[in-house]
DNA sequence: CTAATGACATTTG
DNA sequence: ACAAATGCCATTA
């Protein structure tokens, strides 16, 4: 069996490093797809946790977005990872964002 | 297989 | 800028 949408989704995820953030579109990119929605399913779900940092997945915006333990959870978490989340925002996050190696035309 | 859902993204009013 | 509506893809019931 092929590993499922969800695992690869906690491998890229895992490719994150520590006071770096990334977004569900981009991780649905570096798989090949759109499939955003799916991603963040997969996170809900998060069968890997506590192996993999769904923490470090925001929105396109930068927002949080939810947490399956609660925002306020998730955002404790970035400012532990010297991520600083203000209105529920990261702040600098274009700056912190972390892009996976997706072939794109440069 | 069909229907419903979801931690999103994008476009329009 | 914000709210609502629509699109998107995969998973689960």
């Amino acid at each position: 069996m092929v590993k499922s949408f969800n695992e690869r989704c906690y491998d890229l995820l895992r490719r994150v490093p520590r006071g770096r953030v990334t977004t569900y579109g981009e991780i649905a990119r570096g798989l090949g797809c759109s499939a955003f929605r799916a991603v963040g399913n997969a996170m809900n779900k998060n069968p890997y946790a506590p192996e993999v940092a769904c923490h470090r997945v925001v929105g396109a915006d930068g927002k949080i977005g939810g947490f399956a333990s609660g925002c306020e959870h998730k955002i404790e978490l970035l400012k532990m990872e010297e991520v600083e989340v203000v209105d529920g925002k990261v702040v600098d996050f274009e700056d912190k964002f972390f892009r996976f190696r997706v072939p794109k035309t440069l």
